[in-house]
DNA sequence: TGCCGTCTTGATCGATTCTTGATCCCTCCT
DNA sequence: AGGAGGGATCAAGAATCGATCAAGACGGCA
């Protein structure tokens, strides 16, 4: 069964496009909030998204960007602003699609197909789980577990080392690590990241904390004790 | 050097589209007839292609299934047809995108992006590396290697090598070098390049030393002892 | 409202890197 | 042969960068 999770705050698109998709013979979910669609995106894991960009608690955008971070769920933004700016904002933030309101159902159903059509094909479904030396990163869990045993991080310390694990062993810029974990704005905050790596080191111990090195004037690396 | 085919059989299109793929750093083939775009698809295999509907010769969306009969390469389909029922058969045809004339240039440049992010993660995506002699300098990882050892270079040394890898064998007059490594307002310090130029032969040994050679009065190159 | 965990910000300390001046060397020119 | 100009090298002080601690600021939740 193929799953789509809808979200928007206006129950009447929510009940349209619900409409459409269900007589497509899609499963559909409905979120009408920011934090319910990131709730469900995690926790069942749609085949695709619709993603309205005006929600009460968060923006759109913050949401691509967070979902993108651990998932490459096809998002398919729905939105009435025909903003060439936030067009662009959103796709490159990590949406697929964009729709302006008012669209028409075919349409939207054959870029939800198109949507699925990339993801069905790929090679192999990937396994969300990034492994470095004894660390286990499951990203859409949000668990971050050593030698077997949990380890507690912050929501900003496990972006941080997220980002650092889905590139294991290479160096990434401080404005890289800075975009991706803060979004744009904090480019020149590298205090953070000082801050932040000293205590994922202090939480992972004492043999983890030394996977994750400091290369003086560029940024930070993640490395496999095993490798170099 | 990612490569995008824009089929379209209005030279006007044509010239618009191509020149803001351009200014954005892509190479562009041009094609005015269904013909001549299955050729150049199957001859040159761009990264993703632009695609108009009406071509003389053949229907866009005969193109798109014959594409897809072999090749996975992203196609966004431009059209001046707002027709739902050609977008739905075009989409379903194996089309990724399809944008409705006129279209806003960032926006179109935002939806290649899309296209291209998407071929873009296959896992063993290895770093564009300078080679010159026995060094390799991946400029991603900051990580310069000699002879498969790493060589530790603080980041001033970094760029300077870096800057001068970039046109091996080419000199580089010190004014540019100082204005690449320590940015403008330097243009008269060459005494740092003795100073860098000293330590970094100190650090690649004798034989790598050897390529880093003054060219007294103007600058500095970097030699391959391969060639002259 | 008050509590609690998280995030931000400032201060300090140690290490590395950058800058700068002194000295020696080589080459070319007269 | 001697001097001038440019280059190479060394070493010490200055500036920067990173690690860590700790004190507010902020926001969610009971």
């Amino acid at each position: 069964m193929t799953t789509i999770l809808v979200v928007d705050d206006e129950p009447a698109i929510l009940r349209t496009v619900k409409a459409g998709l269900v007589a497509r013979g899609y499963e559909v979910q409905t979120a009408s909030s920011g934090r319910e669609a990131l709730f469900l995106l995690t926790a069942r894991t749609p085949d695709a998204a619709l993603l309205d960009l005006a929600l009460g608690d968060m923006d759109g955008v913050e949401i691509c960007r967070t979902v993108r971070s651990w998932s490459d769920v096809p998002i398919i933004v729905l939105s009435a602003e025909g903003s060439e700016h936030r067009k662009v904002v959103a796709l490159d933030e990590g949406a697929d699609d964009y729709v302006t309101k008012p669209f028409s159902m075919p349409e939207l159903l054959a870029r939800v197909r198109v949507a699925l059509r990339r993801r069905a094909d790929p090679r192999g479904a990937d396994d969300p789980v990034l492994v470095c030396g004894g660390l286990e990163i499951d990203l859409a869990r949000h668990v971050v577990t050593q030698a077997g045993v949990a380890v507690e991080l912050t929501p900003k310390e496990f972006a941080m080392l997220a980002a650092l694990a889905r590139h294991p062993g290479r160096v990434l810029t401080h404005r890289t690590i800075l975009h991706e974990v803060w979004g744009p704005g904090y480019d020149t905050e590298t205090q953070y990241l000082r801050v932040y790596a000293s205590q994922i080191r202090k939480k992972l111990g004492r043999a983890g904390g030394a996977m994750l090195v400091a290369e003086p004037g560029i940024g930070y690396r993640l490395v496999d004790p095993a490798d170099a």
